[in-house]
DNA sequence: TGAATAGTGTCTATAAGACAATATCCC
DNA sequence: GGGATATTGTCTTATAGACACTATTCA
C-alpha cells in the first residue's frame, strides 16, 4: 500500500525525463528434425536490413511482461502456443539497430518438429526452417551459423547470430540436469533415441552403454509397457518421461 | 555498409512512435566476509519505497551499453572498478515500479570483501553491507533475504530478494566449471580457505579429501612454493589460481 | 539365415568417501 | 608435550567405459 508521499510523487512524475530505448523480445524456436536442430526465421520485409533473416521478435508493449511478450511473438508469428519458453540474455550493444537503441531480450522455446515445420509452411516464403551449425564445442559459445536447405549459410540480420550461440550453449549446459531433451522428443521413445537427441544438441557421440544405465538409474524415465513396431530390427522398449517435482527451470 | 534505401529509412524513421518503457541495469555485489556472503545495499532517498534497500543501479544511457551501464553505477555509487561482472537476467514485470514501466538488467560482480567495506563506509548511512541467507538449497532458486548487522531481514525495494536470489542460484551453478570461486579469495590461499569459500557459496558442508584431491588434480592451481605463517597449527600450503585459457565465463 | 538393433552381464579404470597415520607449527 | 590443522596413504564404494554375448524383429 504506497502511503500518501508516494502517492503525490508518483501523481507528479514525469515519464519523458529521459531518452529511453526500445525493448524488444525475439524468441529462438527449437525443434529436432532428423539429425539436426533445426529453428524458425522470418524474412525482414522492411528496413533495416531487409531481406536478411531473424529470429521471430517483436516490441515489448507498455503493459506486458517480458514472458507475455515473447508467448505473444511466438503465437502471433508462428501460431505456437503452450510450449516451453525461457528468457536467455538480453542484447543491448548500443549499435546493434541502426534505427534507434533497440534492447533485445532474447528468449528460446522448444517444440517438436511438426509444429516448427507447419509454422514455416503457413507462413510462406518469408518463413523458413534453418539448420544450426555450430563451430565450437562444449559451451565455449561464440556465434553460430544458420543454413538453408542446402547447407548454405544464410545472412543473419542484427546480432541474431551470437543470439542463436547463446541459445545452443544454454541447452547443452541444462540438457544434462533438466528435463529439456524430452521436449525435442515425442511423449513416447526409445532410450536410442534418447540418446541421439543428447548426441545432436552436444554435437559429440556418447557412450551407449553409459548413457543406458545412466538415463535407467535417474528416476526420470518411466516404461509404458509397450515397445516399437514395424522396425527392421529387434523393437526396442519405450519410455515416457516421468513427471516427478523436477523442473524445466534448473 | 547500409544501403541507399535502408539510409533514406533511417532518416525517415521516427523513434517515438511507441510508448517505451525506461531501462535500467541494478548491480549486485558479492564479497566473502568470514563465514557468509555479503553485498552492498542502497538506501533509497527518493519516492518511490523511500526508505527501502535496494541495489546500486540506474538507468541505461541512450548511447551505452548494458555492460557498460553496470560498470559505470558499480563506478559512481560504489567507487568499485575492474572486477568481474557479469549480466543475470532481466527483470520486467510490468507492475514492478510503480513510477512507470521500468524493466531491470541485473548484474552481479564479485569483489573482495575490503572493497564491499570501503565502498560502504565512505557513503554513510545511506549505504550498507548486508547478508544473504538463503533459505532455499541447491540451485532450486526463489527469493533471498538481505539481513542486517543483528541478524534482522532488510525492507527490500521492489523485487530485488529475487534479483538477490537469481545472483545466488547462478553463482552456484558456476562455482564447479568456471573461476568464480577464486574472485571471493585473496591471490594467494590455502586448499582450505578455497573449501569454505565453495561450502559458503554452496550453503553445504564438502568432504575434505575429495575436494583437495579434485583441485588438486584440476590444473587450476598452482603452487607458491611459500606457506602460511603466524598460524596456530601446522602451515598449510599456499596456492594461487593458474591463469589458463579458461574463462569465468562458463 | 542374415542384418540390424535391443538388452544383459562382466571386467577394468577412475573418482569419491572414509579413515588411519604421520608431520609441523604455536602455546 | 598438547592442541590444532596439514598432508600422505590405503581401503571401499559408486560410476563410466569397454566389450562379449544373447535376444528379437524384418527381409
Amino acid at each position: 500500500m504506497p502511503s500518501t508521499a508516494e502517492l503525490a510523487y508518483l501523481a507528479a512524475y514525469d515519464a519523458s525525463q529521459f531518452p529511453r530505448p526500445s525493448v524488444t523480445v525475439d524468441v529462438v524456436l527449437i525443434a529436432l528434425d532428423g539429425d539436426a536442430l533445426r529453428t524458425l526465421l522470418v524474412r525482414r520485409t522492411e528496413q533495416p536490413q531487409k531481406g536478411r533473416w531473424s529470429f521471430p521478435g517483436g516490441f515489448v508493449r507498455i503493459d506486458e511482461s517480458l514472458d507475455d511478450a515473447a508467448a505473444r511473438v511466438l503465437r502471433d508469428k508462428a501460431g505456437i502456443d503452450g510450449v516451453f519458453l525461457e528468457q536467455l540474455y538480453t542484447f543491448g550493444a548500443p549499435e546493434r539497430d541502426p534505427r534507434t537503441r533497440v534492447i533485445s531480450v532474447a528468449y528460446y522455446g522448444l517444440v517438436d518438429h511438426a509444429a516448427l515445420a507447419a509454422a514455416a509452411a503457413s507462413l510462406g516464403e518469408h518463413d523458413r526452417v534453418a539448420t544450426f551449425r555450430v563451430p565450437w564445442e562444449g559451451e565455449r559459445g561464440g556465434p553460430v551459423d544458420l543454413l538453408d536447405a542446402h547447407g548454405k549459410a544464410l545472412s543473419v540480420a542484427f546480432d541474431h547470430r551470437d543470439i542463436a550461440g547463446t541459445a545452443i550453449k544454454r541447452l547443452r549446459g541444462k540438457l544434462a540436469y533438466t528435463p529439456v531433451g524430452f521436449a525435442l522428443l515425442p511423449r513416447e521413445f526409445t532410450l536410442l533415441q534418447l540418446q541421439r537427441v543428447h548426441e545432436i544438441v552436444l554435437g559429440t557421440r556418447l557412450n551407449k552403454d553409459s548413457f543406458r544405465r545412466r538415463m535407467l538409474a535417474s528416476d526420470t524415465l518411466e516404461t509404458t509397457g509397450t515397445a516399437q513396431e514395424g522396425v527392421d530390427h529387434r523393437p526396442a522398449a519405450l519410455y515416457r518421461r516421468r513427471e516427478t517435482g523436477d523442473s524445466f527451470h534448473g
